[in-house]
RNA sequence: GGAACCGGCUGGACGGUCGCUGUAUCGCAUUGCGGUAUGGAGGAAAGUCCGGGCUCCACAGGACAGGGCGCCAGGUAACGCCUGGGCAGUGCAAACUGACGGAAAGCGCCACAGAAAACAAACCGCCUACGUUCCCGCUUGCGGGAGCCGGCAAGGGUGAAAAGGUGCGGUAAGAGCGCACCGCGCGGCUGGCAACAGACGCGGCACGGCAAGCCCCGCCCGGAGCAAGACCAAAUAGAGGAGCAUUCACGUGUGGUCCGCACGGCUCCUGGGUAGGUCGCUACAGGCGCUUGGCGACAAGCGUCGCAGAUGAAUGGCCGUCCUCGACAGAACCCGGCUUACAGGCCGGUUCCCACU
């Protein structure tokens, strides 16, 4: 399973340093749905940390589908990703788009920053 | 068949594929990977409005303060919940609604309008019997008129509310003044566990309303919450043990005051917080079925089932097929309620109307 689409644990970041980490010195990439941040974190993996405040997916049902769509992207994509920290934040307004829409914005900004030199 | 009321259930289905997570088991093995099997959001998981369990603070104690509840009986671990009953109101009805104890313990309030708003009152009005003054007539111990002194509360008008209502009698006019019925109060009686109801007798009728203003009466309530709390690796606070000192004052303690209770200073020894990890963390006032008791809420007995436990936070993504095209909405310690949100569908009971036999 070295380079299949599973989504453990390891993949999560835990803690707030991790966070603290990425938010210090972030590459950003951001449209009208995300705002993504990623940072480089010294292991052979990548990691994936969620901010999807209330302010933006009031209801609860609302919030775990975000979550659930960045996190099935992530996953389908992570050979793509090399060893950084991301960091995807929601924008106002994305509750409103379908899974398509969002999956392909998540697409675009998984490329913009990933490392040029990972393996394709 | 139509209209309506009440109660209960359900909350897209199937297949493929890629994932997440708990448990069991097997394998590999630097306690993490992999295989297999199996479980994985709701009726409201929501609001956090009540009641409990659980945890810590004295296993929670006394007095006051403060708060909650409030027809009666039952159910329950408990409740502000539920069931049954009473009373009142709405509806033709099934049914629904209800801050429903006390106003002859006390205080307070009753705006505007109105004459008058509480141990009542007379603005308009009605009357002139009794007593008395004047005038006129006269049959001179009489009659009429005007007034004074007065009488009355029927009618009008105000108001949320005006001192029982209707009818007959009665009267100068009136009036529970008298009587009948209704209402009200009191008394015992009957029925009911009770709230209460009923008939009977007595009383001519008083005790205006607001307690959702204070209050009185009865019952209940200590506080904080799983970031509770317990444990684990490094430095400071704090903790435990032993010895010495003080037992006055002062300070500290999980909600307010007082009491009570516990702790406090110095020396030595033991040992050692953190959203980092582990536990708490899911098996119970548990679900389902049957029997028995009960009008019912519910209880008892027997049988059977194992039914989410995440923690930067799982229960999903994609594709295909079908239908009546899918609402409100996501567990976070756990239960019992209440309230609020909700597309559609199904079942049962009851009432009214219409038609038919």
């Amino acid at each position: 399973m070295d380079s299949g689409a599973c989504f453990p644990r390891r993949a999560r970041m835990a803690g707030q340093q991790a966070f603290a980490n990425v938010f210090a010195q972030p590459a950003k990439s951001s449209d009208r749905y995300f705002t993504v941040l990623a940072r480089a974190n010294g292991l052979a993996y990548p990691r994936l940390g969620l901010a999807i405040s209330r302010k933006v997916a009031r209801s609860a049902v609302a919030r775990n589908r975000i979550k659930r769509i960045v996190r099935e992207s992530f996953r389908s994509q992570q050979s793509q990703l090399g060893g950084l920290d991301w960091v995807v934040m929601g924008r106002a307004g994305l509750t409103a788009q379908t899974n398509p829409v969002l999956f392909a914005a998540l697409q675009r900004h998984w490329q913009r920053l990933a490392p040029p030199c990972a393996p394709s």
